[in-house]
DNA sequence: TCCTTATTGATACATAGTATCAATAAGGAT
DNA sequence: ATCCTTATTGATACTATGTATCAATAAGGA
């Protein structure tokens, strides 16, 4: 499945200048998080951030992810294999497939979101703010091996 | 807010036909998510079971939660407030909306988002077999009374 | 009414996430 | 370079949410 790239200095970035300091979790974890095809719980990034820092503490990771989250550089994934798991946000692609054979996660232009929300405002009267939308089924490599 | 209607008879029916034998709990579940205009978890759940049944088991309702999710009849609320609420699924009405002001359900016509799945199947090559669609903000009741 | 078996309620357990607090380390002041 | 202040960390305990086990109960057909 292709997929687009992130870059985590950008991320350093934007924690640093939310006047947050930069440590050496901070940097583990925006690397795990970046890198990874597929979502990952906290759980999970905790023991990844082991293999190479082995005296990481359970509570840093949640806490970062809280982080992250709020920042907006990663999104929980709703849906099948539970709530939470993120998956870092690519800016203007919000809308997610996640591949029930494999698992990972594929970012769809999100237009066609943005145009239903516009739509079911004036249809509705509700003033909509925030949304989550997940897709699910078989990606389209999963497929061609099948 | 506007709510549509849930005949707690069908899902007694649609229950007994997927095998499941008849109890008062199951009666006792069935009003509590069918009448509620929001959504609700499994411990809110319990507790209000158990002023008409004090004798209600904790697992009993966590068990019953999980069949009428299977089955359809109740569906998971992602987003505000966790993950762990559930609204009464309303066929063919599959965008739910909650007000972040009120906490009320409210839902929407689907065919916007089964035009989107289709636009986005043929446009990515996946295969979408499911999805996840809410929608947050104000209702129009709350932008009336403020 | 009896009998079989799904369901229940109680309990213990498992998983996910949060609060607390002393120890550590980042990074500005000196 | 060193000190000082304070955010961050890691360990621990705790809460919340959900699941497994199992004897007791009750549904519903024989």
């Amino acid at each position: 499945m292709p997929g687009k790239t992130i870059n985590p200095e950008e991320w350093l970035t934007a924690l640093n200048e939310s006047g947050i300091r930069v440590t050496a979790v901070q940097e583990t974890l925006i690397d795990i998080f970046a890198h990874s095809g597929y979502p990952l719980s906290a759980e999970e990034a905790w023991e990844i951030a082991r293999q190479s820092r082995p005296q990481t503490g359970r509570a840093t990771v949640y806490r970062m992810v809280e982080k992250l989250e709020n920042l907006g550089l990663i999104r929980r994934v709703h849906g099948y294999q539970g709530c939470s798991h993120f998956v870092p946000t690519l800016p203007e692609l919000m809308m997610l497939f996640i591949c029930l054979s494999c698992g990972r996660a594929d970012y769809l232009d999100s237009q066609p979101l943005e145009d239903l929300i516009q739509h079911s405002e004036h249809t509705s009267g509700h003033h909509i703010t925030d949304s989550r939308l997940q897709l699910f089924g078989d990606c389209r490599a999963c497929q061609e091996n099948a």
